[in-house]
DNA sequence: CTGTTAGCGCATTCAC
DNA sequence: GTGAATGCGCTAACAG
């Protein structure tokens, strides 16, 4: 149509130069003329090229959270099986910097074309950016963002609206003169709990603006289950009016177990995201609503972009993409298993 | 690596016969061995075929359910947009059952591949999805499906719990005392609107199973505005213990609106779907829930499921799909609007 | 029954 | 600065 062949309109669509002026306004007007649009699929086989996406995350153990966005993933490079893709999974444990920095320390290794990030230590993360804006590979974060950083994509939830809707649920649930507790997980150093800490943010706001209702506080800890016990089991003791519990990250389950095991009926349990355990809970009433990310889209999406990205070498004009809040109780859990993979 | 050709392969991929016996165990041995999964995008490619799909459902006003189901359709043949899809929406109106059956009249002349049906009356579809059954058309359902037909597919959602789960919702919405209204919309006919009757049923059958709550029901009409403000407001100043309404259609916000106009505040309500008017009213505060039932979804994978269909002539495994029931707070909406779409 | 050939949209290489 | 030729996974038509 522009008089023109095939391997000029190529050059000005991949921005390689060698091209006269006039033919490249010449096929421009063409393109967006017929609305050309690039087929993302012909163009993978035609390139013939393996692309080696390094996922470093928090390790995903089975049920849980980072299975969820692994999953995601798994899902995207099915989905996108005509363009070759190479995962390589560096996992790190999410309670220990070394182990994180020993992950990232291998990630250039491994000649990375894009990176998916799903970070907990701020400082660690940023020294890995720097790196890779140097290299200019491209990288998204997933599950939280860190500042000063230039990611081509982030996917996260808005957590201090978690916390917020926490509250408002919570409140909604139990008899208007009930007391309620807010259950955090002990942290351990300095390790970017930013989540727990916005929906920490989010809740409180909430009993700010509607008072009248006591809220009360406590910790527990991932590390020692007995201890555990002993601590929640006071708390109920020295909190008889304690009628209803958010736990603001996924742990809800063991709270539910602990007042389960011990016979301690009639609270209101709400947690967050949709593992193997809480599911459990949730079935059989212990727990009664969670909160939900959505991580198999996150994952699924996170590797769409890169996709995007690489083929089309071009940024989205949305880099950030902010998850919706899934609000799930026994009666609508069922319908949320086969959607949760995209 | 069978040691034969791609002809040979091909024809036995598609089985299309004139294979010998050896030449197709030694291939499907092979095709095994390597899990060999065809690429849909090639294949459309290199087929150059057209595909016409006929969409017949309801009319799509602006901003309502239908229309969100036509936006995914619209998004799945962006998504697939090599592979050449031609719609043709003939669309009826939901209460004028000859309407429907001029539309239904019209699929079999657009010599359809395949046909989306958003079905409203029973009878009426059943014969068409005789006709189209006797032709070898695939069909897929969406919103709703009907008995007695073959769908390659349905794409609905549990209306029964939505019901349960509005009940369960606006029971811990509204003050242990008072009383709560379900409001349904007059139906002119003997369209199938099994949809709120569901809804109904499991509505009732949440306050059967947590009694202590009287429950009003009333009926407003979608004809007439100034009598149906008569008939609203006249419901409350009769029912003034009333403080929760579930509006078990997509048509809250005409409730929350004559409300408004009339200065009744205290009023806890509860909707269905994201349309226009209902995220305007939540938004505002006038609703305070709504249930949502992923129409985009719906429409999105309707087309995916035809086309995978149509190009590998295997219908999935699973035919009915049922879709997760979101809940929207005016804190979560947000977040619903660009995932809406997928 | 089988292999060869041509061509779909796309990208690269290599002469000119 | 440009076009022709080649090839990716895939399918269909045709010749044997």
């Amino acid at each position: 149509m522009a008089g023109v062949s095939a391997g000029t309109v190529d050059r000005i669509l991949h921005n390689r130069g060698n091209v006269s002026e006039a033919s490249r306004e010449a096929v421009e007007r063409v393109l967006k003329e017929v609305g050309y649009k690039s087929n993302i699929h012909t163009s993978a086989i035609s390139l013939r090229r393996e692309y080696n996406i390094v996922i470093t995350t928090p390790m995903a153990s089975p049920g849980e959270y980072w299975e969820s966005i692994q999953n995601g993933i798994g899902h995207a490079i099915q989905e996108y099986s005509d363009i070759s893709i190479i995962c390589r999974y560096l996992n790190y444990n999410q309670f220990d910097i070394y182990s994180c920095r020993a992950a990232y320390n291998t990630v250039m290794e491994n000649n990375p074309d894009a990176v998916i990030i799903g970070a907990t230590f701020i400082t660690e993360t940023q020294e890995l950016c720097r790196e890779l804006d140097n290299s200019r590979i491209p990288y998204v974060f997933i599950d939280s963002s860190i500042e000063g950083t230039n990611p081509i994509a982030t996917f996260t939830t808005d957590q201090y609206t978690c916390g917020y809707l926490t509250g408002k649920l919570i409140r909604s649930m139990v008899p208007d003169s009930s007391e309620i507790a807010m259950f955090g997980v002990k942290r351990i150093g300095n390790q970017h709990s930013s989540n727990s800490t916005e929906r920490r943010k989010g809740f409180i706001k909430y009993f700010a603006e509607t008072p009248q209702t006591t809220i009360k506080e406590a910790l527990f800890s991932m590390l020692n289950p007995e201890e555990n016990e002993k601590t929640v089991l006071e708390f109920f003791r020295e909190n008889s009016r304690v009628r209803g519990v958010a736990v603001i990250n996924s742990r809800g389950n063991i709270i539910a177990d602990i007042l389960k095991k011990n016979g301690i009926d009639g609270i209101t349990i709400i947690s967050f995201d949709l593992t193997s355990n809480n599911i459990r809970c949730i079935r059989d009433g212990s727990i009664s609503a969670l909160l939900c990310q959505r991580p198999e889209l996150q994952g699924f999406n996170a590797v769409k972009s890169i996709i995007h990205y690489l083929l089309y070498k071009k940024k989205e004009e949305q880099v950030h993409h902010i998850m919706p809040i899934d609000i799930i109780f026994k009666e609508n859990l069922p319908y949320y298993r086969e959607f949760m993979e995209v």
